[in-house]
RNA sequence: GUGGCCGUAGAUCAGCUGGUAGAUCACCGGAUUGUGGCUCCGGUUGUCGCGGGUUCGAAUCCCGUCGGUCACCCCA
């Protein structure tokens, strides 16, 4: 073991007993996204950076420090730090809005960002999320929100607060963001030393700053829904109605701002609040961005959509993962028996039944502990007595019971024994 | 990127103010010439994260570095 070579900073391994959990996650995930009509894309991990710079935006952390970007044959690259540039550019590509009139798209596979690891957040993450094109809202809007809350409540993650706001439509932004640093900039002194910076860059950013000297300041700044022109404010109670009328919980938060620049009217978080995801507490973050496709090339196309971060999923979540065992074990004593053994299993697994061979010997007390240990509901002995009379012993693990089976039926006894329960 | 804490067998950890490493679990074998979950016995495993320094001597002290973790930053 002289001179391992380690995983990349930021990038973990998912062993199988991860894994079993993730498939668990995913697929609960999956079929409640399949009951809202969402169907699956699949996009590159590698696009073009000006897509990124593009879309989620210059000044943002994300393109300015945290994108795992490289240049090949002279194309600046970048491997994606998010999910729903990579849809959209593949939605416009494609002409999916010449196809049909919306589009319910789910994707889900690791994101990468180049920023300092810490619990529930990784270099290498992964993300699933939903993207629907064509549909303005608001009525969209809701239903989106609930699923989530929904999905969250099937995970068994009920202790979690959703915030909305609404960044207003295209004017709107630029003139809060005016606003903002107009009432900003008088009080310059008293800001932290990052929202100084961000006073330039990113000023939206400060509203959410943790800093009390900036919060001090930001208590009394105006408030983006004071400067949402009318058909924004229509959206944004339509939403609402929508939600209440549902009885799905959420708070208003004026000063919610997301880190993408594409963001435009609905914005929603969704926050946990078991201990266990640290600072880390943001799930799922999502909102609309009505002129992203149009940017990006595309007709003009309303659109609105959420990511989730899996592992932070899991940390709250209390799926347990599917049994992943060999039902059965066989355990071949002597060289005859080894042929024998290989054969059987491979018939066994003809039949669907997920089988064990050991192959390394050893003695039939350590093998069948083996089988016990790995939580198989059959072993199967066979030694030289079994080859010669031509059968094979059966042993129930569970009910300890044992018993001869002639060759030709062992398959039968087995697929029985493993659906039915006892093998008599 | 900034600051705090941590880094010892596969896993979880002990090792006090420096004298070249231990427990438990796991794993392997045995306690009935071929019968498991409990019990008992025995056994394997470590460049004490890495590099340098102080010292007669360092897992133990100092510096650096890498990794993890917590908070900030940011975000999923």
């Amino acid at each position: 073991m002289s001179r391992a070579i380690s995983a990349v900073k930021g990038m973990n391994d998912l062993l199988p007993t991860d894994v079993a959990r993730w498939r668990a996650l995913e697929s609960t995930i999956r079929e409640v996204v399949r009951l809202h009509g969402y169907r699956e894309i699949r996009v590159p991990v590698i696009e073009h950076t000006q897509l990124y710079v593009r879309s989620v935006g210059e000044g943002t952390d994300i393109v300015d420090k945290e994108m795992y970007s490289f240049v090949f044959h002279d194309e600046p690259m970048t491997v994606r730090p998010e999910g729903t540039a990579g849809v959209v550019r593949a939605y416009v590509e494609h002409g999916l809005h010449a196809k049909e009139p919306v589009s319910r798209l789910y994707y889900e596979g690791p994101m990468f960002r180049g920023e300092r690891p810490a619990r529930g957040r990784y270099g290498q993450f992964y993300q699933a999320g939903c993207e629907v094109f064509g549909d303005p809202g608001p009525l969209v809007d809701a239903e989106m929100i609930d699923m989530i809350v929904g999905l969250l409540r099937r995970l068994g993650i009920t202790d979690v607060e959703v915030l909305l706001n609404s960044l207003g439509g295209k004017g709107t932004k630029a003139r809060y963001r005016e606003r903002l640093v107009e009432y900003l900039e008088p009080h310059k002194d008293a800001l932290s030393e990052d929202s100084k910076r961000r006073l330039t860059t990113n000023p939206l950013r400060i509203l959410d700053s943790k800093d009390p000297r900036d919060q001090k300041v930001i208590a009394s700044a105006p408030s983006v829904l004071d400067v949402i022109g009318d058909d924004d404010r229509a959206h944004f109670d339509g939403l609402r109605r929508h939600l209440d009328k549902l009885g799905t919980p959420y708070t208003v938060e004026p000063r919610l701002v997301r880190g993408l620049d594409y963001y435009s009217r609905t914005l929603f978080e969704v926050r946990g609040r078991g201990g266990e995801l640290g600072a880390q507490n943001t799930l799922v973050g999502g909102g609309r961005y009505d002129g992203l496709v149009e940017e990006l090339g595309g007709p003009p196309t309303p659109a609105i959509g959420f990511a989730a971060g899996l592992e932070r999923l899991l940390l709250a979540t209390s799926v347990a993962p599917a049994k992943d065992q060999p039902e059965v074990f066989v355990a071949p004593l002597g060289e005859r028996a080894m042929g024998e053994a290989l054969a059987l299993a491979r018939e066994l697994r003809e039949a669907g039944v997920p089988t064990l061979v050991e192959g390394r010997g050893g003695s039939l007390k350590s093998m069948l502990r083996r089988a016990n240990a790995l939580g198989s509901t059959i072993a199967m002995v066979i030694g030289d007595g079994e080859v010669d009379r031509g059968v094979v012993q059966l042993k129930d693990l569970a009910a300890h019971a044992q018993r001869d089976v002639p060759r030709a039926e062992v398959v039968s006894a087995v697929t029985e024994a493993v659906r039915g329960g006892s093998t008599g």
